[in-house]
DNA sequence: GCAAGGTC
């Protein structure tokens, strides 16, 4: 028996092919950059001791588009929402590779990530194989499921295949044909309505006026953020406080009401505290609490750190983590998993931390009685593990800036998880005046445990507040009525941005970054400093593409928030799970998209007419 | 030339 393995990725087929033939392969190169052919024999259950070839492909290698009789300038721009799509092979030489091994193979095993896009490229690598050999049917294709490449996992997986699932192929293939469909609709009509015009200076920048189904949303939330800082009106507010003086130290007591926006209001409450000069200490309170060590690393959470830690863009970090994953560094830097399968062997990967000279001592310190097993989040993209560092090197070795920032992150990060939460005490203290409640809180540290290895969070004692006995009476002379105004939100950070479109489904742990690169070279937003700090914010070019979106009326439909694309995502489930399919979800969602279309061609002038208003609104 | 999704 021959079998024909493949994987989505080199890595994954590298890895696998080491655990199946214990260490033992031939290996062949082949046309395509980066992938080489393994051989080896395995005994799979129901086929006996069979040659194996275990080789991959590098994601997706067909794409969609239109015929060529369908191309720019060939047709009106709305005709591509009914247009034929063909499926085209845009990896020939990686496909050529597949068509090659199959032949003579007389089962095909599939081995990609355990997503919905793993599923799809599984079909594909099917679709090549079947090219040359269309003996392999649904009789003898198998799909391997794995989330992890540990020893015992990789065997299990080889040893209980199941079918590829088709609900989750058309999934995809639905998601493929609608981003295609809509974004190069719109962005013909888009361009070619702004190239007849001349408030936008086309020839600079990207020379299009793109649209996509998540480069909208993203824009909308950077336009609909700066709206919002620039229309701020601040409110004033009202709030009492007390100041306690003991032991040389005044110490603040809050209200536990916060504050309102109606002065007669607290002014009357304050009247009626004024009535006494003495309050009580009603409550003091110790309680033992702890700060907990952060959860396994996603790329999202990577991203959004080091926006912050080291205003990193998140494409650079997601660019970083792959050289490191690439040179054998790091784990599979693109995961949603934030959690670590149990079987893992952690200590094994702390162990290899032991020689560094800045966190070596800590590791050895965790292997010595401290490791604790990491907590677990609630998500898993059963694809992948969270990342973390599977081999050591020197940071100094690394000739790359961001590369040795981001390896020390993911590094620290991962002690952090496998260490004791931090330690402390906190002390409340309840002081009541009139008929008002105020507390003082005081924080110590008793043990910091991760944070010890872990500069990128602050928890620090407080100053320790001085000695108050419950029931005890003050004299108040520092109780006080204060006034506040409500201050302005800030512009858009890189890493709001990115949990926004996290919740909000728009793009993938792996597109995020691509998005928000994009709508940048497009010219639809910059990236400015204010002290020290970095914001995105809109061009006129954006803020009048959504503006004017804004201002044509559609109906169910909104071409710059994020709904329609949660909308899809959880019709896109709907398919995997059988609920409904491709052919439903593909003409109700084209229908929406074909009234806005419609709705937009004949309202060009108001999307125009938006971006002069802004430009015009900018220059007085 | 358009999208978003894989991966290098």
């Amino acid at each position: 028996m021959k079998i024909l393995c493949v994987a989505e990725k080199p890595s994954i087929s590298k890895a696998v092919a080491k655990t199946l033939s214990a260490d033992n392969t031939r290996t062949r190169k082949t046309k395509a950059k980066y992938i080489m052919n393994y051989d080896f024999k395995f005994n799979f259950p129901g086929y006996g001791l069979c040659d194996v070839t275990m080789t991959s492909v590098l994601g997706h290698i067909t794409n969609v588009d239109f015929p060529p009789s369908f191309s720019w300038g060939k047709c009106p721009p709305g005709r591509l929402l009914e247009a034929p799509v063909l499926e085209i092979v845009s990896q020939k030489d990686v496909y050529g590779n597949i068509a090659q091994e199959a032949r003579n193979a007389n089962i095909l095993m599939i081995w990609t990530d355990c997503d919905r896009e793993g599923e799809f490229i599984g079909w594909e690598i099917l679709q090549a194989a079947r090219s040359t050999n269309t003996n392999l049917t649904a009789d003898n294709v198998w799909r391997s499921q794995f989330s992890h490449l540990e020893r015992t996992h990789v065997l299990q997986a080889a040893k209980n295949p199941v079918k590829l699932d088709v609900n989750a192929v058309k999934a995809v293939s639905c998601r493929m044909e609608l981003d295609l469909r809509v974004g190069a609709s719109f962005t013909r009509l888009l361009t070619d309505l702004f190239r007849k015009s001349t408030v936008v200076q086309l020839d600079k920048g990207s020379n299009l006026i793109s649209y996509g189904t998540c480069q909208f949303p993203t824009l909308g939330f950077i336009v609909d953020r700066y709206n919002r800082v620039k229309n701020f009106v601040s409110e004033p507010f009202w709030f009492l406080c007390v100041d306690v003086k003991r032991d040389n130290q005044t110490v603040q007591f809050t209200w536990t009401e916060g504050h309102f926006f109606d002065r007669l209001y607290v002014l009357l409450l304050y009247q009626n505290c004024l009535k006494s000069d003495q309050g009580q200490v009603t409550n003091v309170i110790r309680k033992p609490t702890s700060n907990w060590r952060p959860l396994p690393l996603t790329t999202v959470e990577l991203q959004k750190d080091c926006a912050r830690i080291f205003k990193m863009s998140s494409k650079d970090a997601l660019d970083a983590a792959e050289k490191l994953y690439n040179k054998g560094f790091l784990s599979y830097p693109r995961t949603e998993t934030d959690q670590f399968p149990a079987t893992m062997d952690l200590k094994e990967l702390v162990q290899k931390q032991t020689q560094d000279s800045r966190w070596g001592q800590y590791s050895q310190s965790l292997l010595d009685g401290q490791f604790k097993q990491p907590r677990g989040g609630n998500r898993d993209d059963k694809a992948h593990p969270p990342i973390h560092p599977v081999n050591y090197v020197n940071t100094s070795s690394l000739d790359n800036d961001k590369q040795k920032k981001v390896y020390e992150y993911v590094v620290r990060r991962f002690l952090a998880c496998c260490s004791e939460d931090a330690k402390g005490e906190q002390t409340t203290v309840t002081l009541q005046w009139g008929d008002e409640n105020f507390t003082a809180n005081g924080l110590t540290v008793i043990a910091r445990n991760y944070l010890d290895i872990y500069p990128y969070r602050k928890w620090e004692s407080s100053k320790q507040l001085p000695k108050f006995d419950q029931g005890e009476v003050i004299k108040i002379n520092g109780g006080r009525m204060k006034d506040g105004k409500t201050s302005p939100p800030s512009h858009m950070t890189e890493p709001e941005l990115i949990a926004l479109m996290d919740v909000n489904g728009i793009g993938t742990d792996a597109t995020i970054a691509e998005h928000i690169h994009k709508i940048i070279t497009r010219g639809y937003v910059v990236k400015i400093k204010q002290r020290g700090s970095e914001f995105i914010i809109p061009s006129e070019l954006g803020m009048g593409l959504i503006e004017g979106f804004d201002r044509i009326e559609f109906e169910n439909i909104s071409l710059s928030k994020p709904f329609l694309r949660k909308r899809l995502e959880n019709s896109l489930q709907d398919i995997v799970d059988g609920r409904t399919t491709k052919e439903v979800v593909l003409s109700e969602v084209i229908q929406l998209y074909r009234q806005a279309f419609v709705q937009s061609a004949q309202n060009g002038t108001t999307l125009i007419q938006a971006c002069k208003e802004i430009i015009e609104a900018n220059k007085s």
